[in-house]
DNA sequence: CTGAAAGCGCTAACAA
DNA sequence: TTGTTAGCGCTTTCAG
């Protein structure tokens, strides 16, 4: 608990004005390499961090983002934090994460802090894919939304190509020979199940075929995916794949078809979504699922958002694909 | 992307003095109602925030914490962001989390980072509860550790007494009728592993008991329950329960036992350890467990780390009960 | 009750 | 090559 080293105790300290110092700290200017050195030494010496408000102040940059997730910190805003974090620590930038916790005070409360700490960007996320209404109008810094997008068409949104991930996940069930294939997802009403059951929909009508029954809608739960494997039995379809809306689904599906004697993916091949480790892996057998790559789309956001805050803002939505990884639940 | 308003701004449309300006938004001074109002009518007009770099220049405090995750952020880190953002959001003061992925580099990168920023406090954690070396010598701020603890005995540390949990399981399974329990936990050198095995075997001494088998350690995974359940009953020992060092062996171990045909708690009773969700849910029965409260642990070492700032630093371990939630794998 | 002025620690012109 | 100086936006004495 010593009390912060200054610059001029480090100016004091190699015997040079202050301003100097700052340059020889900064490799700015000319000095001569002894003066920079001496500089460097004392700094050293004294443990000297430079400190941050008082060179933002003059600067006018904090060489700070903020990330706002609005629903709370969790599976998905990790992977788009670290994505982000490597694309803007090259830049010796670093991420100030706040968890709205779904909380539309809270957003605007941190919203606030942001813009009082004068982060030179703001990064949203959120936990659904669905477009939200702007976080803010007008605001001083410029602002990237990852994963979730915004409602305003103009804000630059960077967001998984959920249909993309439907298309391969039926591709793959395709290619290992499945013809009679039904999707289990969540709630009917939410944007990510939607946008994968078109996009299964539409990747099998491409190909003249449809699927095995109507989409069974739910939860994004396990235990909606062994209450849909009695259902999709009872129905008699002759079924040789499901596609899920999620790996939890999935992995339930997974169980309720084994309890009723069904071999995956002998009988039954069985694809999930989010490529969720403990899900994938835990799975019986191990679970083939989408990967919406997270990471990828934090640091696309975060280079969106550094060509903005350098003056090259880029409007729109960026959809990014998805990649598909196989496991034994589709093994041939 | 407007320019940022200065209380100049705001003190010219009021007609008034910066000086006077800053009293009336920080509610600071005498001043007459009506300017005091004046002020805040004009700073509301132009969506006046303060510049936090401005002031904290001045008066030396930035109402912010760092929060280091010395490993990668995740299911525990995130609870302790959130009990500590209560605890903090109520004096005004956010949190600004990093993540050091378990990379000395990184972290030391974001020590710096956060020194230079002139956080108020920092908050370590990290996702095993060992101790650990102090991140720093001498830092100009408090700090103090959650979850996982400091080897250096004056640090403060806010931990978890796994023991107390382990009591807490045996203490349940005996009190609803189990007396030849068996222990399967994660890597025999991994200190929560010994924790919660010496708590148990302790417990279960204090009673005149004790383990039905040796403790069985492995890995922190479902595959490792699994075939601990193989194992288990391979050895012929009669076991009526089984406490988990954690929710995936328990799970595992579930799975395994319902497969070899035994009945849960019917047969042998089940308790994990963590609480998380999506596994005690997602087994089948839903997971007895033992809760860590780590949303406590935030909170507690949110409120010394303000001690702190206030000049009343508190020293040592502190160790927080852990709490047991009961479900279906051990209903009598 | 209000204004003027100094200064927090740093950087960046400009002088020397 | 180095030193001097003027702020960045805010708070805080101290006068008035």
């Amino acid at each position: 608990m010593d009390r912060a080293v200054t610059i001029s105790q480090v100016a004091a300290l190699a015997g040079v004005s202050t301003g100097t110092a700052s340059k020889a700290l900064n490799g700015r200017g000319a000095l001569r390499p002894e003066t920079r050195l001496r500089v460097q030494q004392a700094a050293e010496q004294l443990g000297f961090v430079a400190n941050a408000a008082a060179r933002s102040l003059q600067t006018g940059r904090t060489y700070t983002v903020g990330m706002i997730t609005t629903d709370s910190i969790g599976r998905f805003s990790i992977p788009l934090l670290i994505g982000a974090e490597d694309a803007l620590g090259a830049g010796q930038m670093s991420v100030f994460l706040c968890d709205a916790r779904d909380d539309p005070i809270r957003e605007q409360y941190y919203l606030r802090t942001l813009l009082s700490r004068k982060v030179d960007g703001i990064i949203v996320t959120g936990r659904r894919t669905q477009a939200r209404q702007p976080i803010g109008r007008d605001l001083p810094v410029p602002v990237v939304y990852a994963f979730i997008s915004s409602a305003d068409a103009r804000d630059c949104s960077v967001v998984p190509d959920e249909a993309d991930g439907a298309r391969r996940a039926i591709r793959h069930l395709l290619a290992v020979g499945r013809r009679r294939i039904a999707h289990v997802t969540g709630p009917e009403h939410h944007h990510s199940a939607q946008m994968r059951a078109a996009g299964a929909a539409d990747t099998l009508a491409a190909e003249g075929l449809r699927l095995a029954t109507p989409v069974l809608y739910g939860e994004w739960s396990e235990a909606w995916g062994r209450q849909a494997a009695g259902i999709l039995l009872s129905t008699g379809a002759d079924v040789d794949a499901v596609f899920c809306g999620s790996d939890q689904v999935a992995r339930g599906l997974a169980e309720g078809l084994r309890d009723a004697g069904r071999e995956i993916p002998g009988d039954i091949a069985l694809v999930g979504f989010d490529n969720w480790d403990v899900m994938v892996d835990g799975s019986r057998p191990a679970l083939t699922s989408v990967d919406m790559d997270l990471e990828g789309i934090g640091r696309t956001a975060a280079e969106m958002l550094l060509a903005a805050i350098n003056g090259e803002p880029v409007h729109g939505h960026q959809a990014r694909p998805c990649r598909l990884v196989p496991r034994a639940s589709t093994a041939v």
